[in-house]
DNA sequence: GTCTATATGGAGATAGAC
DNA sequence: GTCTATCTCCATATAGAC
């Protein structure tokens, strides 16, 4: 701790994280977090080794989905609609940045993985019956689906619309691929 | 057509299409345009102005899609399902071109028009009940929440299983979406 | 209309003095 | 450990001769 500046290896993780959530990887330069960190852009380097190793070891799927993925599984289909409605911009922005950024193989390698850990792997160990590892990816197919309608294309709509009647709405789409076609259902759309 | 090489507009635009298609925006340049065109890369800026005006006018949505929205609408479901699992690989292309660009606010702009005159609008044409416009949206983000698992994140169990599992899976939870919960169905998965 | 040459600017990464 | 200076490379876009 005998710099001057606050220039740690955390400070400037801490730097590019905002920094790639922010304005994305391409637009994103070594300098550019370096200023922002208050640091170098040559310790940068030093601490990371390359850009594209910092953006990796900073934009990580965050963890808060592990406790919306639970039991009871007949509310399972709200829980998680209810979770991208009200969720941390930050997990939105990193969720944006990988997206993105995936054309690099790495990158597409650690979306890949990120997807299977967040999403795949907590709701295959929670689901029972025939088909529970399809459905598994299937159900992450569609909560993937709404996040990028929302936040990656930014259907208006949707955005400015009653966040109840998509959850109303779009739960139940869900809850089939968990629980099987709904024996009661509260309204018919026809 | 003085020219001595196949260097028209169209030739351009073909070769700039083939490589966006093929390794994004960010990683094709104008030269690499030229060079494939058989062209200068003076001529590529004199005739499109810019990049980003040659990206937005060759990658645009293909319209495969109408032929596949459309009634019945019990079917709809599978039919939609299975246009994804057997689509053309330029139309994957150029989604996932668009969706890796979209930081730039002129492509973010295209994606949501796109989105909207490809997949909203077609289906708002066709449903009818309450909510059909939200539904609308919906069913657009179940179809593209597989497209992005698919293409994006690439889930290999999904891309080497059983396409017609997928489509026997999947299939009825987009159609709860067109039609209301099912009042018939085959097999309960549990 | 076409192309050579270049203006202009920025990037990632490194060498080596302190 | 830190930072100055720079290497090397490549981009978009333009000016002006043919």
């Amino acid at each position: 701790m005998g710099g001057q500046r606050g220039r740690s290896k955390a400070a400037i993780g801490q730097a590019a994280a905002t920094l790639f959530a922010d304005r994305g990887y391409a637009a994103t330069s070594i300098r550019d977090i370096a200023r922002e960190a208050d640091a170098d852009p040559a310790i940068v380097i030093r601490h990371y080794g390359s850009k594209e190793k910092l953006f990796l070891d900073t934009m990580r799927m965050p963890s808060g989905w592990v406790s919306c993925i639970d039991l009871p599984l007949e509310t399972l289909g709200e829980r998680l609609v209810r979770f991208i409605m009200d969720t941390d911009p930050q997990l939105r922005a990193v969720y944006l940045a990988l997206i993105r950024a995936s054309d690099a193989g790495t990158v597409a390698s650690a979306l890949k993985l990120g997807h299977e850990h967040t999403f795949v792997e907590p709701l295959r160990r929670i689901l029972t019956g025939p088909d529970a590892d399809l459905r598994a990816r299937l159900v992450a197919a569609t909560v993937g689906g709404l996040m990028a309608t929302l936040w990656l294309v930014q259907d208006e709509s949707l955005l400015d619309g009653d966040p109840e009647a998509i959850i109303r709405t779009y739960a139940p789409a869900i809850q089939q691929l968990v629980t099987g076609p709904a024996t009661l259902s509260t309204v018919s759309p026809r």
